[in-house]
RNA sequence: GAGCCGGUAGCUCAGAUGGUAGAGCAUUCGACUUUUAAUCGAAUGGUCGUGGGUUCGAUUCCCACCCGGCUCACCA
């Protein structure tokens, strides 16, 4: 398509989410109904599972893609968030109570069986809302859909005739990829049991389209008749995709790489059923620190809440943003670097949006292309940003030993008197984040020395002096003095040795800041806390 | 077997719609400090996987190949 169709714009910003968008753009185009309808993206989820990392990283890079459309086309467009929750369940989850009664409907349909936490009602509108409070939380925008809903209200009734026209060609085409004893038995229809309630997965014996039925047997060998219509059956997975982008009129769904032959696949029988499968993008799997792919089951890698335990969300917007056709590992050393990454970008584009000089075409451009654009919907707010990196926070964190949010106050004070938590509110919660990432993956990683005799009498010494100080007004020139005179009374040779054995001995590191202010900004308390734990531990 | 991604400084990676490449860390040196760190400044460091093709010129485009990793092939 040509460049000029696009509003206000020379050329398309180089940023991945507008290249897709222009797929999309193309695939609209070339749609037989030209009605205005808005451009439906969906985002699809595995019943079972409770939302993970994976799925953050799918709807974000999904509105991305809808916020650089709707930039080019000024179009209406929105997410569909489509919950498979009619899905049979295949495995009683470990993370959930009530293991025994949950044993007791296997094979159900996850929306027919009791909530096992028993504030919903039914186990699939649990995880239901659970997704929702998930999207919620992070502020995307999406439509909710709920596959028992929508089938049960009838809204697939039509695809779902048409898939009985079509069936014995979908069974052909899907029975190719199968092995020869699943081949007999397969079938995209998936009837629910008028009795038990379980998902069958039987041949069917006969395909009435015309009356919209289908006939089977259960494995005792008892016969039924069911209509295809409002609920009494569901579609085996990957013919229920094609039929859910043909019967709603899917536009873009991206899938993670381990999906790349069920896209193949179900884009096939999309078209058997007359509809054209939507723009796809395949978006490599997540490896953790090893290579290997992350899984819930495995529960390797790194958790959503674990990220951001240690780092604003926007990090890992950040994250999700770069290159989403790499594979990228994901652990816990990745997180310093995508926030640092994320503040970068969003002191580029504050800079960028104040700029006069640059000319107003190549101006959009670059900031089109800026990831903080998209991960802030196009608005920075007040107040976004931090003029000290996190790398920066977690040396400090590491060099004085940081325990305490005081603490690494007081170093950022000295370095910058006009930081605050007020007007640095991205500081503020960046230093809470770096000392959680400090006592967590570096502290541990410390090796502390055991003072030899002759240090020991040093640090009994110093603890002893600086406790005659408690409860003073002390100046950290004063026991910088004081350190330095202990120092030279136990005669280290060179003096440098000795602010080596304190590093050493008490902070487990080779170098470490002027050891006055230390004291004075960790507390003369923890201070000699500190020394008698290093004595102590010579002794063992 | 099929498919995807990668192979750029010691490490982790970025990048150029073709004009002999950058960042962070590491290393070395310097500034600041009554020693030391952070911080700041600077330097060192790469025939951009291999071989061909297109070109005045390729690491960047095309082709082939090699190496590495992952995914799928039961279910979703």
């Amino acid at each position: 398509m040509s460049k000029s169709n696009f509003s206000s714009l020379s050329s398309v910003p180089k940023a991945w989410p507008f290249e897709e968008a222009v797929r999309l753009i193309e695939h609209l185009d070339g749609k037989q109904d030209k009605s205005d309808k808005p451009a439906l993206l969906e985002t699809g989820y595995g019943p079972s599972g409770l939302p993970h990392i994976g799925t953050f990283g799918e709807v974000a890079r999904t509105s991305w893609v809808l916020q650089a459309y709707q930039v080019l086309t000024s179009k209406q467009a929105y997410i569909l968030a489509f919950s498979d929750d009619m899905d049979g369940l295949r495995k009683v989850p470990d993370n959930v109570p009530n293991q025994e009664m949950l044993r007791q409907h296997l094979g159900k349909p996850l929306s027919r069986i009791p909530d096992p936490f028993g504030t919903h009602d039914s186990f699939g509108a649990h995880n239901n809302a659970q997704l929702c409070s998930f999207l919620d939380r992070f502020g995307f925008k999406y439509e909710f859909a709920s596959a028992t809903d929508y089938y049960n209200k009838g809204r697939f009734d039509a695809a779902l005739k048409r898939v009985l026209e079509v069936h014995d060609e979908i069974v052909s085409v899907v029975g190719a990829t199968l092995r020869e004893e699943r081949r007999a038995s397969y079938s995209p229809i998936l009837p629910i049991h008028p009795e038990t309630g379980i998902v069958m997965q039987v041949a069917m014996d006969k395909i009435d389209p015309v009356n919209g039925t289908v006939q089977w047997r259960d494995e005792n060998g008892k016969a039924f008749e069911t209509q295809v219509k409002g609920g009494q059956v569901k579609l085996q997975w990957k013919a229920d995709w094609a039929m859910r982008w043909y019967a709603l009129g899917v536009d873009y769904e991206m899938s993670g790489k381990d999906l790349i032959d069920s896209v193949k696949l179900s884009s096939k029988i999309c078209r058997i059923l007359g509809g054209r499968p939507p723009v796809n993008l395949t978006y490599e799997l997540f490896l953790d620190d090893k290579g290997q792919k992350i899984s819930k089951s495995k529960g390797n890698g790194l958790s959503i809440e674990e990220w951001l335990r240690y780092a604003p969300e926007e990090s890992l917007a950040q994250y999700m943003f770069n290159a989403p056709k790499r594979a990228k590992r994901l652990f816990f050393d990745v997180i310093p670097k995508a926030t640092d990454e994320y503040l970068k970008n969003v002191s580029d584009l504050q800079a960028l949006e104040k700029d006069i000089t640059i000319e107003e075409d190549a101006k959009k451009d670059k900031i089109f292309s800026n990831p903080a654009w998209f991960i802030h919907k196009q608005h920075l707010p007040e107040k976004v940003g931090s003029p000290i990196s996190f790398a920066m926070l977690l040396n400090l964190a590491s060099v004085a030993n940081a325990e305490r949010a005081e603490v690494l106050w007081g170093f950022l004070k000295r370095y910058d008197a006009k930081v605050s938590a007020e007007n640095n509110p991205m500081l503020a919660k960046l230093v809470d984040y770096a000392l959680a990432y400090y006592a967590d993956f570096i502290r541990p990683k410390k090796e502390y020395r055991a003072p030899d005799e002759h240090e020991k009498a040093a640090l009994q010494d110093l603890a002893q002096e600086i406790s005659s100080l408690k409860n003073k007004e002390v100046h950290a020139d004063e026991l910088q003095n004081l350190v330095f005179s202990i120092g030279k009374k136990y005669e280290f040779e060179p003096l440098r040795a000795w602010f080596g054995c304190l590093y050493e001995v008490l902070l487990g590191q080779k170098e470490g800041p002027r050891f006055g202010m230390f004291i004075a900004l960790y507390g003369i308390e923890e201070t000699i806390q500190l020394i008698n734990k290093a004595i102590n531990r010579s002794k063992t």
